[in-house]
Order: C-alpha cells, then structure tokens, then sequence
DNA sequence: CCAATGATTGACT
DNA sequence: GTCAATCATTGGA
C-alpha cells in the first residue's frame, strides 16, 4: 500500500500546508467501494487568531476537533443541507485548518456520479460540498484520523504541482483581505470565485 | 428561550 | 445577475 502523508505534514501553520496539498489524493472508503479525488483549490484558516475560522470564539461543541492534534478530519454541516470537510494543521490548541474545496476525481467516478447524478463528471467534485457529496463524506467522519492506514478517509502525497495560485477566501464575511485560498491555475474543477453575499429578509422577518 | 445566519448549491430571470 | 432551500449552531434576551 502506498504511505499516507505523515503527521509532521500537518503539525505546521495552516498557509503552509495548504498549498503543498494541492496534487495530493484524499480517498474515502466504504463498502461500495473508494473514491479518490486529486485536490487542486484549498483554503486555509488559522483559527483562534483568524477572524474567519470557525475556532475565532473559543472551542465549541461543533469545533472542538480543530482544537485536537493535527491529521484529522474537521467536518462541519451547514446551510441545512451541505457538509464541508477541513484537515486540521498544528498543534493541539490552535485550532488551524485547510478547508479542501475543489478537485478533480481520479478514482471511482462511477461511485461518485452515483452519488451526485445531476452532476456533470466537472463538477463532481468543484466545490466544498459538492467535493464531500462524491466523496459520501458526512458528520460521521468529523475526527477521522487521515494519516491512518485503516481510517475511511486517508490522504496521499501527489506530485510536485506547477502554477500554483493564491487569492482571497470565498464566501467569508471577515477577513477578506487575507490571501489564503490557493488553486492549481487552469485546472477545470476550480470553483467559481463568490464574494460572500448576507442573506436576505424573509417574509416571516417582515411578518 | 429564541432569532439570526452560514467556509453553499442549484434553479431561475 | 437574483433567490430559496433547510437546520445546526451560536449568541444574546
């Protein structure tokens, strides 16, 4: 069996792995079988000292993984329908993480397609809960230890990537600014870049 | 207790 | 470009 990135991988600052995840295989098992996706856009949040991470108040119930060792899968549910899945950086407390958002399927597309049938083979995987829906990754995985060999969700380096690029996170609503999403420049299964948009009144509102 | 909203997506004008 | 879906989590009353 090929080696699985080792712990130190992730036990550095969040900005740091990020980029040097792109090109690398996160593959997730089950009993249909494993699907494996070459990740090529990822984002990084530095926890208790970014005002965009999840950790920015403290440990919660719901981030208290992001505060335990690094190697581990930090998944989160959100906008009532939509997992997204993180992997957590640095040591114990920090609470550092890479949000993975994007990449290309490179094993077990049918098992994917299965799972997102509307979904052209692009997309599959473009964007962080599109990624987490062909992967069957949900709240059950959060903890996940991904530098174990028996863990349903694992990560293998990948080949050195050219044309690395960085810019501002998608979708945040603090901390704009920072420079800390990174994507593989040219590849398909990039996401559309969103500006993060306050959701409107509804009608019970006015009511 | 309760109201607000989100590290999004898909459908639609 | 705009908008609704849909609910866990959060922070404040």
């Amino acid at each position: 069996m090929d080696a699985l990135l080792p712990r130190a991988f992730f036990d550095r600052l969040a900005e740091e792995v990020a980029p040097d995840l792109l090109g690398c295989v996160l593959t997730r098992s089950t009993p249909e079988g494993d699907v494996s996706v070459r990740l090529t856009e990822v984002e990084a949040y530095a926890g208790l000292r970014d005002p965009a991470s999840h950790a920015y108040r403290g440990q919660t119930g719901r981030n208290a993984v992001m505060f335990g060792p690094p190697g581990h899968a930090y998944v989160y549910f959100t906008y009532g329908m939509h997992f997204c899945v993180n992997l957590v950086c640095q040591g114990e407390g920090t609470a550092a993480a890479v949000l993975l958002r994007a990449g290309e399927i490179i094993e077990g597309g049918e098992l994917a397609a299965a799972r997102r049938p509307r979904s052209t083979e692009r997309d599959l995987a473009r964007g962080p809960a599109r990624l987490c829906e062909a992967l069957g990754i949900d709240r059950a995985l959060s903890g996940a230890d991904v530098c174990s060999p028996s863990s349903p969700l694992r990560v293998l380096p990948g080949s050195p990537v050219p044309g690395i690029r960085t810019g501002p996170r998608t979708g945040v609503s603090s901390a704009k600014d920072v420079p800390w999403r990174f994507w593989v420049d040219g590849d398909p299964s990039v996401s559309p870049y969103r500006v993060h948009t306050p959701r409107r009144r509804t009608v019970i509102d006015r009511a």
